[in-house]
DNA sequence: TCGACCATCTTGACGTCGTTAAGTTAGGCG
DNA sequence: CGCCTAACTTAACGACGTCAAGATGGTCGA
């Protein structure tokens, strides 16, 4: 198809233009693109193949297998989430810095619902089967704590180890992007009350920034 | 096949024996037995079908199709989860009932991982096609709401209006939830530091009961 | 310049899946 | 006793994930 277009087109310097072009690439974006449109259960391997423009059983030639596919899409969708993480980190503040990692994370959970999915999903590309899903993960917990050992430090949060709180803070974001996704419309109102995410997100981050600063109310 | 066993045994005195006994029931506990040992991404309706003693037809005389049977196993979940909380939610003293409320949901979470998943991955089963499913997690929510106004109308809580401080308790033992199931092997040692799922699940209990009493930090 | 190599992609096939249509069985009621 | 209808079976369709075998075309040493 593209006979002349090689010549004409000697963008990719090193050897990224195979038989097809960069088909890896190509179906990575295309499953991405797919799964936001219609969501990762119903996702087939043969129209991500079809979408690239390739035969049904091209995409073995790039990926094990469709879970293969679908656990690099994730890892994709971690590394972009620790970029945006690493933008909020910078703030010295602990508690700015804290509430911009929160923002980051929430914004990157509602922007990409589907991927965010796939990511904590555990139902597709479980992380027993993909170890470097892990380590993706990891490197954003990292972050997260590096956070929580500076207001400590500082002594502006309390204690002095930082991964049992730094755990805390995740579960409270992640249930709370997981809760504005999965059951929170935009404009939902309950008892009288609106419930806009912004609310919501606002009274995590309070009941974070209380737990991080407060002593421990109940034993251990 | 137990052509004589329906006179030796009327234990179903309404109209629960058809044909095979009580079909529907059968299919359900083996959609729950199989979720539980294989998960809910590679469970097969035929496979369920079998596994009752049924052809592979059979189920679509009592359910719509998979979905439908998938979330009437996610609707069982509820309503077993409520009735963990519901049976925490006698204690009279806030924190307590509280405390109370979130190990029983941790309890649940933690004892169904496969079931959970399937209750609020929103992948499967989707709440906007089964409203039944919304219903019965907000039944659930509401119990944990009572137990937040109790404490403020006792002066123990902040505020005075429930479903935002709700909210996000339930974002931060969901998280918790989740994360324990996706991402902490019960014996994970972090930094040095061991992670298990008690002092997890402390801490973010401590930060919960914080955030409630104290006052809001960050301007809402 | 040419031929061999090899990564890349295609074709075709296998077994399984969800789902539907048409036929079969058996208990309830006239 | 015979019909009715719910419950179930058999058979089939298209789509799926995956693999084996063959075609293709760029790369590189001779």
């Amino acid at each position: 198809m593209t006979d002349r277009a090689d010549i004409l087109d000697p963008m990719a310097d090193h050897r990224d233009h195979y038989h097809h072009g960069n088909l890896r690439e190509a179906l990575l974006d295309a499953a991405e693109c797919m799964i936001v449109e219609s969501g990762v259960a119903g996702l087939s391997l043969r129209q991500v193949a079809k979408h690239a423009g390739v035969s049904q059983a091209a995409p073995y030639h790039h990926f094990a297998s469709k879970e293969a596919l679908l656990a690099e899409v994730a890892r994709r969708g971690f590394a972009k989430l620790v970029a945006g993480l690493s933008a909020a980190a910078t703030e010295p503040d602990p508690i700015a810095r804290m509430a911009g990692l929160g923002a980051a994370y929430v914004q990157f959970g509602l922007e990409n619902p589907a991927v965010y999915r796939l990511m904590f999903g555990a139902e597709f590309c479980p992380t027993e089967v993909f170890p470097e899903l892990k380590e993706s993960g990891d490197r954003a917990f990292s972050i997260l704590m590096e956070a929580v050992a500076h207001g400590q430090a500082l002594g502006v949060f309390w204690g002095d180890e930082p991964s049992t709180p730094s755990f805390a803070v995740w579960s409270s974001v992640h249930g709370l992007v997981s809760l504005l996704m999965a059951r929170v419309p935009p404009e939902k109102v309950m008892h009288g009350v609106p419930m806009t995410h912004e609310s919501m997100m606002a009274a995590t981050m309070a009941f974070i920034i209380a737990g991080l600063r407060g002593e421990r109310v109940l034993a251990p």
